[in-house]
DNA sequence: GCAAAAGTGTTCTTGGTACACCCATGT
DNA sequence: ACATGGGTGTACCAAGAACACTTTTGC
């Protein structure tokens, strides 16, 4: 497996949210190098089809998601020290309720869910690769409306500002102020839905005026 | 050449600003493919370096500058069509006072500027990257000190405002609150010197309080 | 009737924009 | 003295932040 020309990979961070936290979909590696650890999942790209289509069918194969936010990251070298290499990182957001983890029973990689603020050391550089998607999904929350990638189609007010303050890291947002702002960019809309639960008035359910990347 | 492993090659956008222009430094196409067209400057990786190593390489080589802005930009596959090919595009901003370019007499890849805002088709997606280039700097300025690599040690506040307003594209920016910005911000300081020159008031010469990349 | 979340407006603060006059110099 | 660019302050406007009470439901 050991060359002196370069081999070039993909590799995707996959975000969702799950018990109100942002978690990261990593695969635990059993084969060297690096056995032991949890990695991002990636793949070798060969050339066949372009870098997005290879990222996005990585992310397919994944989580079976198919509606989802895929954006590239960046590149990095150097990281298998046994020949020279090239990753390109991207970064997606899913939906929780649409994902099905790969699981055949005694799989030698096996996927989970890890919040973003509780890893282990990873293997490769891909705490650094984390930590870099982190910080573009917070910056761009401000100004376009990527989190329709993390929700379902409709969804409750509440559910929407708790998957914001998922993403900021747990600081709260005051709830008029954040409800005035998703409605006033018009990045939300009502719909003549309702949901009940519980011992109280019930929520309008909402959606993303567009399932696109827009920016505010 | 052609093989049907990946080929990794870095590509440069580099900035500078001349005659109050936002110009690209691009090299003039002699052999094939593209031959006759002008093209970003670039090379194939050889993975003896890291890619950013290798851009700063390529930036030396092709304008002496070292004290200069250089940011990677986003990663391209499939722009040659004989074979798997990825190119990891870098952009950089020099001070055009400090460039010397490589100009053998009977060079057969002339380097020279072209302002943004006239280019020609250029040789491969070039035009694209080029674009994306120019909005990425476009959107740091509003929130970066990058303007620094585009500008000598010491500088009137004139200078400062005529780069601005070249990377913004020709817009003009209010005076006074272009410096009250600047300064609010303690992004530039003034030094005790002055620049005399034409029958006025002589311009203060300003500096940036660091030369490194800052957020504001 | 009470607990629990949903829904709603106003005030204040802050940052950005618009705008006009005096200053220092060379000729 | 006049032409040329350098330097300064204030009033307005819009967006974001702080903040408390009423409504609808299930039990």
């Amino acid at each position: 497996m050991t060359s002196d020309t370069p081999a070039v990979a993909t590799i995707v961070v996959i975000f969702a949210i799950i018990e109100e936290r942002l978690q990261v979909l990593l695969v635990h590696r059993d084969a060297e190098p690096e056995a032991g650890t949890w990695a991002l999942p990636g793949g070798v790209w060969d050339g066949s089809q372009s870098l997005d289509a290879a990222a996005a069918a990585k992310l397919v194969e994944e989580t079976g998601a198919g509606d989802v936010y895929l954006e590239q990251l960046f590149t990095q070298s150097g990281l298998d020290h046994t020949q020279p290499s090239v990753a390109i990182a991207y970064f997606a957001l899913v939906d929780a309720g649409a994902v099905r983890l790969r699981s055949e029973p005694g799989d030698a990689w096996r996927p989970a869910w890890l919040p973003v603020g509780e890893l282990p050391r990873l293997a490769f550089a891909n705490n650094e690769v984390i930590g870099q998607a982190v910080e573009r999904v917070r910056a761009k929350l401000d100004y376009t409306n990527i989190a329709y990638g993390l929700l379902p189609e409709r969804f409750t007010l509440r559910e929407l500002q708790s998957t914001y303050q998922a993403i900021l890291g747990g600081e709260s947002l005051d709830r008029r102020n954040f409800r005035k702002r998703m409605l006033g960019n018009a990045v939300i809309e009502p719909t003549d839905e309702v949901r009940r639960e519980g011992a109280h008035r019930p929520a309008r359910l909402y959606r993303f005026t567009t399932r696109e990347p827009v920016f505010l």
